[in-house]
DNA sequence: CTTGACTCCGTATATGACTACGGAAGTAAG
DNA sequence: CTTACTTCCGTAGTCATATACGGAGTCAAG
């Protein structure tokens, strides 16, 4: 294990975490990260296990999951039982699943718009505009 | 035409979008919906365009696309010209698609993960834990 | 007409996720 | 040591997306 990753100040933490240092309080305040001892009179070090957690709350986050939900599925890593575990992770799934089908549906009418303005050929009005005029529903 | 949508009252035209009064007045301070001309000294009143376009906000919204994105997508039908409208199109789709593959990954995760843990037989810790506490990089 | 519901409008409050600020204390280079 | 960064910590501000509130005006039933 290369120790690149440990002792780390809060301001070393954060650029290896990618995000700034007052994310980094913020996520401690509410939860997300553990706040490290603090050696008496001195300052907080953090390590390797702390970037990784950032990263994935960072990711989860990409994927549309609220910080609430996030530290949800951190608890499963902080110690929840094997029920509540699973039953937490099938309710993300079916979330994920149902977001996949939404986009999938938005996919399919934007890229026939797309088709349709770049088919255009000499009439006057754009087709995608038309189109869209119309297809509100739903 | 039914003109069951025409005529509406602003209470009414929320009711039919599914939407709260202090939503639509919200759009329409934003610019998204627009505000009819009000009779003097009397009250606006709205139809069936009004009550799509609401909804095709909050479908866009369900998608991930933000309200001023959305309000660029309704300009699109408010005149923007063909090689304007397609780009923001294309545009839009490629974010969708990144989305759709940034789902993807994150189902096969979860999914593989469930699939752990209802496997797990006899032995004292579940596997959706232990692999959650690994896989966190990215 | 009066009464009760609804509209209008400006302003205020709420929530989620940060981001900034300011002053005291710790740390590290010269 | 001095000096220049950091850290620490509490509090406040920002941005997006609404929701709520309060008083004045409007409408429609009786
Ligand atoms: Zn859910
Ligand atoms: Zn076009
Ligand atoms: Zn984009
Ligand atoms: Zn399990």
């Amino acid at each position: 294990m290369q120790t690149i990753f440990e002792n780390l100040t809060i301001g070393a933490f954060a650029r290896a975490a990618g995000v700034n240092v007052e994310t980094i309080r913020f996520y401690q305040r509410k939860g997300l990260l553990p706040e490290p001892d603090k050696p008496y009179g001195s300052i907080r070090r953090y390590g390797e296990a702390d970037v990784t957690r950032v990263r994935f709350v960072k990711s989860a986050q990409r994927l549309g999951f609220s910080l609430n939900e996030i530290a949800e599925l951190l608890s499963l890593d902080d110690g929840a039982h094997c029920d509540e575990a699973s039953r937490l992770a099938e309710h993300k799934l079916q979330d994920v699943r149902e977001k996949i089908a939404d986009l999938a549906r938005m996919e399919a009418v934007l890229s026939e718009l797309v088709r349709a303005c770049h088919a255009r050929k000499g009439n006057v009005s754009c087709p995608l505009i038309a189109t869209l005029a119309k297809r509100a529903a739903s």
